[in-house]
DNA sequence: CGAGCGATTGATCATAATCAAGCGATGTGG
DNA sequence: CCACATCGCTTGATTATGATCAATCGCTCG
């Protein structure tokens, strides 16, 4: 069971019958639970192979010998934690959970074996690390150039657009299991100014938020807000170079 | 010639003399040069293969519509632009000179070649890779957790220990081809915010920074100022799983 | 010589942090 | 079951950090 990561491979390439067997049985290892705001792993220890996310989000983090703490990444169903990292023997920063979250961790020696097998599904889950360095490239100017009110509203427009890709919005709302603390410390903002910030978007009829759902009244001017430009997401894939047959 | 990509992937792993051949043949193309202040590839445009600077600095940004322009990484002699890029099919971001820079352009069939060739040399390269993700995800941190003159401060310690990873510090003293609104774009702060900073670092004889030297007079307090924490930087190697005998 | 760039300075303004307090919902132990 | 603690959210007041605007100066380069 991968549907979520299968369905976001399936929008950057077409993958054969074979492609997704190969992938399905890579995956087929019985999950793990971590309760929500669990650590699946910490800094400093030894990283072991790959960890899917199958429910629930999950968040990368790292803090400051001072307390500080700054979300650099939020895993939502469906996204791999750091494919390859077990070539670094310690991690630099930590993962923990959101919601309670079921994941499956698995070794590189399969997913090894799984590129093996595969080339398309390799390529696949290339494509899905760069995306995720351009997302992460893309916080970094969110943080360094944009104010408070252009960043919640670009990570809004960004999650709203990652779920949709894997199915998890109505017409105009999904899920947000965030609190306004964990939304300040990925936008490097206090949580008193997050809080401002909301009911600003709120008052000008832009969003609702409030239990754990967020609501996008008017998508075009959260994105006009935000100078949100989706193509770092690279979701769209007509006419890609290994598509198969 | 890859003297410099050389030396540093030795520093993160014990590579054979046959390793090494294989490198150097792959980065054995007569060399592109590009002007200071000169784009070597902007958004929009279709990657082609890796680029491996050679000399000089350069760097990755991107900029806003309304004009703001955030750095997000700096690559200096030995360093690679975006490994696998080209699976994307339009570049998210633009790549320009800060001096200028000799580089050589590869092609992935080249690199693919080099990596069947050698294991050895393509975990190398994916360690490489895994480190540039790190330093991404440190400039996170520091744009949205750090004030100006931790910044700055922290930008100075990671340039200072890259550049000693790949011998270019005598002492205590390295070039800093960068103007202050470089410097500014990059920290995601003004450039009349930078020069205060700096005059403050300046003032309490941290380090000296003028004629595109940068002198750090007192690198602990320098490290202390910044909260900077070298582990994001995976710079030592002992004992390494993947070592040539 | 003049233009333009990079560095610098001063004054003012905007954005956001910090401090402090209170409120409502939830959960827990006595 | 109630008392109490905790957490997340909210509000107001004050302060700090850094942006913006404007002007100057030195230097390099054509």
């Amino acid at each position: 069971m991968c549907g979520a990561l299968l369905k976001k491979l399936e929008s950057y390439v077409r993958l054969s019958h074979s492609d997704k067997k190969a992938l399905e049985s890579a995956f087929a290892e019985a999950p793990n639970w971590v309760g929500a705001r669990k650590d699946l792993i910490r800094e400093g220890e030894t990283p072991q192979g790959v960890n899917l996310i199958m429910e629930g989000w999950a968040y990368r983090y790292k803090q400051l010998e001072d307390g500080r703490r700054q979300i650099l990444a939020f895993f939502l169903p469906g996204d791999l934690c750091d494919l390859n990292i077990e070539l670094l023997r310690t991690m630099d920063h930590s993962i923990g959970a959101i919601t309670s979250v079921k994941y499956q961790s698995v070794s590189s020696a399969r997913i090894e074996q799984l590129t093996n097998t595969s080339p398309r599904v390799e390529k696949a889950l290339h494509w899905e690390t760069l995306v995720n360095i351009a997302i992460q490239r893309e916080w970094t100017v969110n943080l360094g150039q944009r104010r408070g009110i252009e960043r919640i509203a670009h990570l809004f427009c960004e999650l709203f657009l990652r779920l949709s890709a894997i199915g998890q919005t109505s017409a105009s709302e999904c899920e947000m299991p965030l609190t306004q603390t964990d939304l300040a410390d990925a936008t490097g903002l206090s949580a008193v100014h997050a809080n401002r910030v909301l009911q600003e978007l709120r008052s000008t009829q832009v969003i609702s938020f409030n239990g754990k759902k967020l609501k996008i009244h008017n998508f075009s001017l959260l994105r006009e807000i935000s100078l949100f430009d989706e193509s770092y997401l690279h979701l769209h894939t007509e006419g890609s170079k290994f598509d198969a047959p």
